[in-house]
DNA sequence: ACCCTAAGCGGACCGTGGTCCAGTTAGCGT
DNA sequence: ACGCTAACTGGACCACGGTCCGCTTAGGGT
């Protein structure tokens, strides 16, 4: 199971049930993804099952997407684990053009591996490039374009080539055209090659 | 006002009434969209307005989604039309190069004139790449990747320039920010010299 | 041990998207 | 002119996301 009382910086400092209830409610939506996916979760579902009141489930993560994002937080955090301080070619270690290269397959596999909870999870247009997760991965690929030496408008490029492995069009491409993954991930390389010259 | 009653090839072969019912939704939806914005248009609002059963609205058009849509369609028409049979240098007449040079602002300015409207309209991620639109200016976008002779693996390329100029990160750069459209236009024009070597 | 209060709790309530089906009608064939 | 039928209609109905507010309680202060 999940150590869902871990991540101290979301229940520091609250009291003792609410953060019981916080792992209770992740434990319980956790447990229903799992049974009947991610696209029917009812948050009346996540309330009863944890034996609390929908006003808690709210009050706790803001909204669906909010619980849905929560539930995704563990993955997400081993994800960026492995390329910040991970090994290399993805983690430190490697020259800046290499980790580059791997960064696009070991994200891709990595979102294809919960592809449903991802989609699910997408917050609104209006949200999407808001969420933390997504500022942790703009900075690094940053980085990395600036240390390999590119030219030209890096906030922009970076902000490019992370869409390019966006949930939604990885699913279209794979699922709903039948492209294999190794494809998308040619692409990635071809991609890099192109607008970094290596 | 717009011709609501054109685009025959929705109204072909419908009874009469329900293509009357279909344009006083459309109407009354475009009013509400102005006074209210497209962000709290609701269906029985727009059920009430035509005076109109909710029932008739859902058939019409299947859901929230199908009536944006088909409000975004006259102006999406608009676009396709000077793309596809314009003047130059975004329709046919000048060389494919700079026809997809002139692609990327067309079509942010274009979205950017509407963009709540686009915003609203942003149909969930697993319909997103399945809309007639998309497939429109894929091909277009192939076709002038084709033509300008770039090698590589064209289907991804011109799915990656696409996103590139998806609303939602449009409105997140410059409304959320504040990065001004040259900047995008000027990636655009980075991004397409970079891939096609023009 | 007791109180006090800020924090948490829960479930009734509301608005909206979406479904359904019994009743109505356009418009064709005769 | 007159059915006949397939299509359309409308509004009652349902499920779900999200809000609200009166009640409860944890846990520090005395």
């Amino acid at each position: 199971m999940l150590d869902l009382l871990s991540a101290e910086s979301v229940s520091a400092g609250k009291r003792a049930d609410a953060v019981r209830n916080r792992a209770r409610l992740l434990e319980a939506a956790a447990e229903l993804v799992a049974e009947r996916g991610a696209a029917n979760l009812t948050m009346d579902a996540v309330a009863t099952a944890a034996c609390v009141g929908k006003g808690t489930v709210f009050r706790r993560f803001g909204d669906r997407e909010g619980l849905l994002l929560a539930l995704l937080n563990h993955s997400e955090e081993q994800f960026q684990e492995a390329m910040l301080t991970g090994p290399p070619p993805l983690g430190p270690g490697a020259e800046a053009g290499q980790r580059l290269h791997a960064y696009g397959p070991a994200r891709l596999h990595h979102e294809n591996a919960s592809i449903d909870l991802y989609l699910a999870a997408e917050p609104g247009p209006l949200r999407r490039y808001l969420v933390p997760a997504y500022g942790v991965h703009l900075t690094h690929i940053r980085m990395l374009l600036r240390q390999v030496g590119v030219d030209g408008d890096i906030e922009l490029l970076a902000h490019m080539l992370l869409r390019s492995l966006d949930t939604a069009s990885l699913h279209h491409l794979v699922c709903q055209r039948g492209l294999p993954v190794e494809r998308l991930e040619a692409g990635w390389h071809d991609l890099v090659t192109r607008l970094t010259g290596h």
